[in-house]
DNA sequence: AAGAAAACTGGACCGCGGTCCGCTTGGGAT
DNA sequence: ATCCCAAGCGGACCGCGGTCCAGTTTTCTT
């Protein structure tokens, strides 16, 4: 079965799940995460910033891994439709758990200063982009995990088709002549929280190596020179 | 919970799912998966391809998404709990399915003509690697979608993991200064099932653009020039 | 103030992935 | 031929994600 937007083709459980973006277009120059409930009615207001409470407190206990709906939902003594009803599936809660930190990245990107934000050269803002996204999902690996989406929808979520876009952006200015939508998929699938999670927890990588690993393939995808190359190794590579 | 191992650090559900590899060291040289059931008692041999066939008829009439493993079972004849003792969970199923498709793949790579096997540049050698896999994944889009791991193990799964140790090495041999674990890490996310359904199935982009992206990464990446290149358009984008 | 439509609610319900455990069976050893 | 027991078996069982719908609450209209 082929998608023709970006929620299911089939039919939605409610009304809408009022979690998502609207049309497809409008995340080319929005946030990629629609405002917050424009209209709420105020008990559903109030259920949801309960359900959120509730859903961040069992994270902070047993792990984002460990979270049920219905647990969130008994939690916050609230019936299990409701959770689902207000945040469409797993997915959604946990990304609207990731909600405000999503937001405040995507302002630094497009008003905060440079050189994550706009004013430097392109080739910068990229490097200090992975940097910077990098440091954030460590920070929030666990809800990364545990919120990914499922495989058909992956690309297709709103917060990274905006992040996709940004680098698409910025890879315009630094390689002109390139496919940029696919070398940003390219730059983008490097700082994928299950690999971080895999290179850092299961391999034992120092972050610090792949943040350098991230300003090579900068350097190599845009056709540059490394910042700050030839003074160290270039890095040991323990393998095994 | 981190894991140790390969499998879940807990204890698995029986004796051992037998579908798994050995030690971790074992598949750096090996194919990534072990040999067809090396010992195993008639009774379960029979039901192992009862099982198999069952699941292939089934995938080819309803879809790999829609295969339960209920159903594989009742189609089979045989009951739910000799489906998991023998492939472990729904993931090792489709793997399972797929492992003729891997093994006939991995068996170019290590052995095949050249440019896929030995013989070749290692440059020309990714080149042919990614084309192929590209292939290879098209083809079988489904099942690898379907069959996809969960976010904690899709890197350590044993086909991923040989599959990236060939690009590894390859690197290693084409751009012998550079942190080549982390740039195969790359190299190998551009190929992945997810990336190429979205963009092919979602974004509807043609075939030849994306084998033409995966040329020109290589390029970038290993700091060569393109084969072919100046004479085309380089990649119109017709993005938005 | 009253009535009606829309939004929301909660918990019963379903299907599936995965586990458990008492029973069966295959295939060496004697 | 018989015994024995590990390997295998199968279906009852569990928990969770997700759906449904009859009833309730809020808010809009007049």
């Amino acid at each position: 079965m082929l998608y023709a937007g970006f929620m299911s083709a089939a039919l939605p459980p409610f009304p809408r799940p009022q979690e998502n973006v609207g049309p497809l277009e409008l995340l080319q120059l929005g946030t990629g995460i629609d405002e917050d409930e424009p209209c709420l009615r105020a008990d559903a207001a109030r259920n949801r910033a309960r359900l959120l409470e509730a859903a961040e407190r069992l994270v902070a206990e047993h792990g984002a891994a460990a979270l049920t709906m219905e647990a969130v939902a008994t939690a916050a003594c609230v019936g299990k439709g409701t959770v689902f009803r207000r945040f469409g599936d797993r997915t959604g809660l946990l990304a609207a758990l990731l909600d405000h930190s999503e937001r405040k990245f995507q302002a630094a990107l497009l008003s905060g200063p440079p050189p994550l934000g706009p004013g430097a050269p392109p080739v910068e803002r990229l490097r200090a982009f992975g940097c910077a996204l990098l440091d954030r999902s460590v920070d929030k690996l666990e809800l990364l995990l545990a919120g990914e989406p499922s495989a058909e929808r992956r690309h297709a979520f709103p917060p990274r088709r905006f992040l996709h876009q940004h680098v698409t952006l910025l890879l315009r200015e630094a390689v002109p002549d390139a496919d940029c939508e696919l070398l940003a998929h390219t730059l983008m699938a490097y700082l994928d929280a299950p690999l971080i999670h895999h290179l850092t927890e299961q391999r034992g990588l120092p972050t610090e190596r792949v943040r350098a690993g991230w300003l090579d393939l900068v350097a190599r995808v845009t056709r540059t020179e490394s910042p700050a190359r030839g003074s160290e190794s270039p890095a040991t590579e323990p393998t095994a």
